[in-house]
DNA sequence: AAATAATAGAACCGATCGGTACCATTTGAG
DNA sequence: CTCAAATGGTACCGATCGGTTCTATTATTT
């Protein structure tokens, strides 16, 4: 836990957004949970929303360095972007895509929270996309979409099965893109 | 706009709800756009909860209705899903999927309203399947769980993107599974 | 027409919401 | 050591939350 009191207070509202739910959590029990004092949290953020912002940009920046090394060990073969994935969304506390939640909490399509959320896997998806495209896969951009589309969409399945099977669907879906996307030649 | 207090009640919230969210549409807010007494609605529903439940379940006949309805005029063609699909997710207050969206508001994963949202993805599966075997697809089954899956991408891509062009990337990948899993012979 | 049921609306409940103001204590720099 | 900044804690603000109770009125039924 950060002695810092700013991060102290992303991590703990990270934490607790994620587990109950934005608007579930008030500021009461939020800075009861950090241990700050309620002036010091208006003295920080100048709203929950603010907070909420200075979180996602937060968990973003943690998530695509994570996800950037996740791709890196998994070689030559793509497919493996599902095994780190089905390990993250096998946690007992697993309760979504931090950044999906938001946006649908947060009703507001052309707002601050969904330029976040959007950013966001558009980093990530650049992220696929250099990946693809060093393993020789032609029209990555392309390809790194549509494996953005099969993580979001198992991401929904996990949540509403409550097992990671969809991520095993995402794979193999995935597998059937990448024979037909196959490298020209290996690059490595 | 149904004349019956309680209908009236479901069709209002089910606006709202969508619109606004769950958690940000307070009963004052409902009754008031509803013209209902305050009074009345505890008469016809002993919470806010089971106002949602009703919502979703009245959801849940409505869109299976609709989307059986489009599956039958797809014709041999089962990629047509995704114009029916499209053609819902460009409209102009498109927010998502209402049972996501719930399911992401509604924290706790083995509550009513995620048995609601697991069971009426379940039978939309179903309906799939039941196309596609029709049309003569090898494996119907694991064929409409990675449509729905594609789909469920799709909503949440479009929420995101603020466009359609999740829901072509879906047909795409949708039309290299079906290339895959071809129909031995048209059963029509 | 009389009796019964259902209605809309308002008053009210305790609890909590996001946010502000103030205070006593702790901390760190000069 | 001193002084100023930052802190945690508490009381408080108006507003709203979900939910209960009551009343006066409207429909329905007989």
């Amino acid at each position: 836990m950060p002695t810092n009191a700013r991060d102290r207070l992303i991590t703990t509202a990270e934490t607790l957004f994620y587990r109950e739910g934005i608007q579930a959590v008030g500021i009461s029990e939020l800075i009861a949970a950090a241990g700050i004092g309620r002036a010091s949290f208006y003295r920080h953020f100048e709203s929950k929303e603010a907070l909420l912002h200075a979180v996602l940009r937060c968990r973003n920046e943690k998530t695509l360095t994570v996800f950037g090394a996740a791709l890196a060990s998994c070689g030559s073969d793509p497919l493996r972007v599902f095994d780190v994935v089905a390990e993250r969304y096998g946690a007992d506390d697993f309760r979504g895509c931090a950044f999906i939640n938001a946006m649908v909490e947060a009703a507001d399509r052309h707002g601050e929270t969904h330029r976040i959320a959007r950013e966001h896997k558009l980093a990530q998806i650049r992220l696929l996309s250099d990946r693809l495209h060093e393993s020789g896969y032609r029209q990555p951009d392309r390809l790194a979409g549509h494996f953005q589309l099969l993580i979001d969409g198992a991401v929904v399945g996990v949540l509403r099965e409550g097992n990671t099977r969809p991520v095993e669907m995402a794979r193999d879906i995935a597998s059937h893109l990448l024979v037909s996307w196959r490298p020209t030649h290996s690059n490595r």
